[in-house]
DNA sequence: TCTTTGTAATTTTTT
DNA sequence: ATTACAAAGA
């Protein structure tokens, strides 16, 4: 007790009754929980298997779970109900089977599992897949599924075919002994609310105390399983921060912890303030970004910490200017001693990754990427996980239809077309219809022979199960389908990387049999699947001397020495999708900027690019709005968007000095050079002294990149500093004049980003007018 | 049935 | 830019 603070204290001492605590960035959140763990278990004796902590990745599992066996040792730790709610939802459902009205040995279907189920039941049902796009009649289900109905039951909408195709695809699953991931919510939560079953009592009187963690991501159906297993206890332990609140796309409320003392008026709420881990300087740009978000709990967070180094902001032409600035401010981090396992850079899409990455092989840093394209999603392991899966459930189609004729052993569309009309006609799975169609003599003799061999692999595989370790099965899997020899035979150097996948895939389930048993559980094909199916992107970060690239959402609850965050531009951050935002939205956005600032103990770079190349084509941007709302004392600023931008002095400069060109990045600049970085001008692109809404970008006439070898070979020392363009470039900012052909003089309003920079300006006579940049003349 | 080639669509955040 | 998909040829 003694190691924690007032409000610290009297959360993990109290004992019975809900608790709402408010836990700000930084604030000691995680050792609060696990002190509090630790004293109910020590101090009030109460079972570790009658408390249930639910955590929102399985990293904070594992590490909540390690934090307490120092603590109460691994015994007790081993028996504490720790994990995910999806985690959670499938250790119970796999044990109560029956009741929750499953297949015991259900499967979980990812994303494309179930896009292929639906993109069958749009077949089967003869219709259009451009009229009933897959993913969003997925997110339709989605969003019904999280709000705790059943798709059997409710509506979709007007449309009765939306409602067919749901309980198609509904009754798809059920078939093939499947379950997405809001089922595991779904079933969990109709078993608890159902007194008719048997387990339901069982269930809700199994925990005395229940804790969730990031209870601001919390959506309906979570609330309620929770409510449920601690209805009778009433020892209902939310942890959480509604600044935080970064899931709303997925169905989470934050609605749901600011409305908790409502639901529980009893409830005990303490505020966790002090922050532990940033410096002033960062804990204060973090709250001047989040204090303009609507509808926030009071809540004032504060800290101890010296104001410590400012925070960085660099302004760079182009996104591979910052990505070469990343690169060299690692560098210069990992001379100063900075580990690079405390150094992360974060984005908010993944489509930023890739220039980055670049720019850090380019300079020989090592990094690894959060998340994106995940091992798990590579084919090679799909194919080998569906055959695993298969394996436990012959019933699973989509496992079916992926394998059965990979590697090729000729059977093709055709077969497998007449082989899904018997299976709908017997409403069996594939792999029954194939039995039977053999048994019909449906194929002629050839195919018959190649279906048959099929048919006897999987036996053999199946037979195979209950001998062997899940990994000797995998290699079992790998050599029996043949798989192996294809790529063996095959010496492209893709095969050999997919037989380095494999191999890894063998390993992962190695360490799986290793590790297993540190949670009190037998190592076995069914948890492999579960935990492989349930990992989240952080689950799988490395704890290696690498720098970690993610994005924003899964940075949520990590912590580094230093951090960078790149991309802060309108239109990338806050991000902007094909339609606007709604003000919901926006303030989603303002959180997620508030939690990545906030990730950073020591050191933060923020950067933000004058043009942008994304998605095959650039895109003129100016800065965050998010950034005029961090304090100017806090912060630092750097570099330009363009040369003009250090020339320019006033609010109504002109042209840049006329052409340049650069060649190798390391040349003196022409025109007498420019003023340094710590010149005046660059401040006022941010802050323009009152003017409303002002920005500015830089405007480049007739830019063109240079070509990829040049990037590669730029000095990383002073590479940032030094432009990478041939342009001619302007500065143009509201109240600024400009003259145009036919409408005269006016005055420019604001700028917008888009493909080519854009002025909106006022004319007198004329109106305002939005005029591409080019037509313009800069007065 | 498999492979190659060309065309069109698609780009948030994830358990 | 990348990828998914479709159609045509081997």
């Amino acid at each position: 007790m003694s190691e924690l603070n007032e409000p610290q204290r009297s959360a993990v001492a109290f004992e019975r009754g809900p608790l709402l605590i408010f836990a700000g960035a930084g604030s000691g959140k995680t050792r609060t929980i696990t002190f509090r763990i630790a004293n109910l278990v020590s101090t009030h004796r109460v079972p570790p298997y009658r408390i249930l902590a639910v955590t929102f990745t399985n990293k904070a599992a594992s590490e909540m779970r390690h934090r307490l066996v120092s603590i109460v040792g691994e015994d007790i730790a081993r028996d504490l109900w720790l994990g995910t709610f999806h985690g959670i939802a499938a250790k119970v459902l796999r044990r109560y089977a029956v009741d929750a009205r499953l297949n015991p040995n259900f499967v979980i279907y990812d994303d494309s599992d179930q896009k292929a189920v639906v993109t069958r039941a749009l077949r089967d049902l003869d219709l259009d897949d451009k009229l009933y796009p897959p993913k969003q009649i997925l997110a339709m289900i989605s969003a019904l599924k999280r709000e705790g109905h059943d798709p059997a039951e409710k509506s979709l909408g007007d449309d009765e075919n939306l409602d067919r195709i749901a309980r198609a695809y509904q009754s798809a699953l059920t078939r093939s002994g499947a379950v997405d991931f809001d089922d595991l919510l779904l079933k969990l939560v109709q078993l608890l609310e159902d007194p008719e079953r048997p387990a339901s009592l069982e269930l809700r009187r199994k925990f005395d105390h229940v804790m969730v963690d990031e209870f601001q991501d919390t959506n309906l159906v979570q609330y309620r399983i929770v409510r449920a297993l601690s209805a009778n206890s009433r020892n209902l332990c939310v942890v959480g921060d509604d600044d935080q609140s970064i899931y709303r796309w997925r169905g989470a409320d934050v609605r749901i912890i600011r409305g908790f003392q409502r639901d529980f008026p009893e409830a005990l709420v303490v505020k966790l303030e002090q922050n532990y881990r940033s410096t002033g300087n960062i804990v204060r740009a973090a709250l001047g970004v989040i204090a303009k978000a609507s509808d926030r709990e009071p809540k004032e967070l504060w800290t101890a910490e010296s104001a410590g180094e400012k925070v960085v902001l660099r302004a760079c032409p182009d996104e591979r200017a910052e990505a070469i600035f990343v690169a060299s401010s690692i560098q210069k981090g990992r001379a100063r001693g900075i580990s690079s396992k405390e150094q992360a850079v974060f984005y908010r899409i993944h489509a930023q990754s890739r220039v980055l990455e670049e720019a850090l092989r380019g300079a020989n840093i090592p990094y690894q990427i959060v998340g994106g394209m995940r091992f798990f999603d590579r084919a090679e392991i799909k194919d080998m996980l569906a055959y695993l899966r298969l394996v436990q459930n012959p019933d699973s189609d989509t496992d079916a239809l992926r394998v059965i004729n990979v590697p090729a052993r000729g059977i093709g569309d055709k077969t497998v077309s007449r082989l899904l009309d018997v299976a709908a006609e017997n409403t069996t799975s594939v792999l029954q219809a194939l039995r039977i169609a053999l048994h019909q003599g449906e194929f002629n003799a050839g195919t018959a022979k190649k279906l048959a061999a099929f048919e006897q692999l999987i036996l053999d595989l199946e037979g195979a199960k209950d001998k062997l370790s899940p990994a000797d099965l995998l290699e079992r899997i790998i050599a029996q389908t043949g798989y192996k020899d294809v790529l063996e035979k095959d010496d492209s150097a893709e095969s050999d990387a997919r037989l380095e996948n494999l191999a890894e895939l063998v390993g992962s389930l190695r360490e799986y049999e290793a590790e297993a048993p540190e949670t009190g559980e037998a190592p076995t094909l069914v948890g492999y699947l579960e935990r492989v199916s349930l990992v989240a992107a952080t689950d799988s970060m490395e704890d290696v001397a690498k720098v970690s690239l993610m994005t924003v959402h899964s940075a949520k609850g990590l912590e580094f020495e230093q951090v960078f965050l790149t991309g802060m531009e309108e239109e990338t951050f806050p991000y902007r999708g094909l339609d606007g935002h709604d003000p919901e939205e926006l303030d989603e956005e303002r959180r997620l900027a508030y939690v990545a600032i906030t990730r950073a103990r020591k050191e933060l770079f923020i950067s933000y690019a004058g043009s942008r190349f994304l998605f095959g084509r650039t895109k003129y941007v100016i800065p965050s709005r998010f950034l005029e709302d961090i304090p100017p004392d806090c912060v630092k600023r750097e570099g330009d968007l363009g040369r003009t931008a250090y020339v320019s002095s006033g609010p109504s400069s002109t042209y840049g000095a006329g052409s340049h060109s650069y060649g190798g990045g390391r040349r003196e600049f022409g025109g007498g050079g420019f003023p340094s970085s710590r010149g005046g001008a660059p401040n006022e692109l941010l802050s323009p002294g009152g003017r409303a809404g002002a920005k500015s970008m830089t405007i480049e006439r007739g830019g063109r990149h240079i070509d990829r070898e040049a990037f590669d070979d730029l000095p990383f020392d002073d590479a940032a500093d030094a432009p990478s363009y041939e342009r001619e470039p302007v500065v143009a900012r509201a109240g600024q004049k400009v003259k145009h052909k036919s409408f005269g003089i006016g005055v420019i309003e604001r700028l917008e980003s888009g493909a080519k920079p854009m002025v909106v300006a006022r004319f007198p006579g004329y109106g305002v007018k939005r005029i591409v940049a080019d037509f313009l003349e800069f007065l």
